[in-house]
DNA sequence: CCCACTATCTTGATAACTCAAGATAAACTT
DNA sequence: AAGTTTATCTTGAGTTATCAAGATAGTGGG
């Protein structure tokens, strides 16, 4: 129906509705690493297939058909995501570009099996939820560890973006479900100081906490 | 470095300097489905990146570093053969398709874990041998079962290419490594029979026989 | 040796996706 | 209100892969 391209469109498109609350011409060019102009003409072809709603120059916003062709591509992916980690044996550091890629070609009958075999599962390696069949999805509650208080946490979703964070978490046994203690905010240094059963405490910088979520313990 | 479509190209080539001795632009535009001219455009695109040796109407081969291309291409379909019918519980009869479009994309990594996990493997589903890393390929020796006479066999490989053939046999218990004896051969008429333990005896066409490959026993 | 047939090749067009550069509209500034 | 900045849009052009239709070269028959 969609090609990779338009998919890839859809998603960023939802990303942004979800992060910033809309999507404009020039975030989804950065997002995509794209010109402008690159955007404007894929919106316009978007618009025309129904699946955007789209006025030059006043913004735009998915329609029901193109949020739920872009909530599809995103349970692939997430689906492919804990497929590499748990049956492969990927680490959760590596699984993003793998992903990316299959996420456009995998068929719906591979990626049935794949959710069969892990159990129905609803949250992927990062602990973002998996949209199911319908395209629903469940929202996951959490704060950013970066505008939490001290006190005792549980990490409930780490973002996938930064896979250099995701190695040092796993290097420091840190996981999705793992519990802490935050005994120090700096904020004017910008540091977070996390603190693990006996182990010795952890330096986290404000910005990488930010792409990490918790819930209270 | 090569483009899916490039891959295809170099895969169709391969196969049939493989069958029939030598590839033609008219041979390549009729297993790829496309036009001849498409096929000539082509042929000029892979001689210029000296994948081919290609002169115009006087015919066209590949070069090693094509071969090799081609040969890596092959290794990646089979694997990821072997993989949906071993790993994800596939029937034989259905993977091909899945594994045109994932050899595109798989990485090199991913293939290798598949690799791993299924042992080394030196064969695909169906009973075709599986290029190493280096594109070297051991060939099975084997008859077509369309030219053998009455006797003793063990089927050593299938033509993946037609999956109504796979399925019947699958429903009839006849898989990569079975025995039975050619009772009858009626040239004449077309058809071939073989009995297996003391089952009943199964009537085959010549055609569909020509699809499979057997060893003495 | 010439004609006809067939395979191959060339040309012109199309579709999808992209960029660069310049035009225009909307939003701030003062 | 006018000027400046910034975001967005338009236009022209390039790339890759494709087809249709017409041109051309080789081959085989008479």
């Amino acid at each position: 129906m969609a090609t990779s391209t338009e998919e890839n469109y859809l998603k960023a498109i939802l990303h942004l509705e979800d992060t910033k609350g809309a999507a404009t011409v020039g975030d989804i060019a950065s997002e995509l690493e794209l010109t402008s102009g690159t955007v404007t003409t894929m919106m316009q072809h978007l618009s025309e297939k129904g699946l955007i709603d789209y006025v030059p120059r006043r913004g735009l916003k998915l329609r029901r058909h193109g949020r739920l062709a872009a909530l599809k591509v995103v349970r692939r992916h997430r689906l492919i995501e804990l497929f590499l980690v748990e049956i492969m044996k990927f680490d959760w550091s590596e699984v993003h570009d793998e992903a990316e890629d299959l996420e456009h070609v995998v068929s719906d009958l591979l990626l049935d099996r794949m959710d069969e075999m892990l159990g129905r599962p609803t949250h992927d390696p990062h602990g973002d939820p998996i949209p199911d069949r319908n395209g629903k999805l469940t929202l996951v509650d959490s704060s950013s560890l970066a505008e939490v208080e001290e006190g005792d946490y549980r990490v409930v979703r780490v973002s996938d973006e930064n896979s250099a964070l995701l190695e040092w978490l796993n290097q420091k046994g840190l996981k999705i479900g793992g519990e802490f203690t935050v005994s120090r905010k700096d904020r004017a240094a910008g540091i977070l100081e996390i603190q693990r059963g006996g182990e010795a405490a952890l330096q986290l910088g404000l910005e990488m906490a930010g792409r990490m979520y918790v819930e209270e313990v």
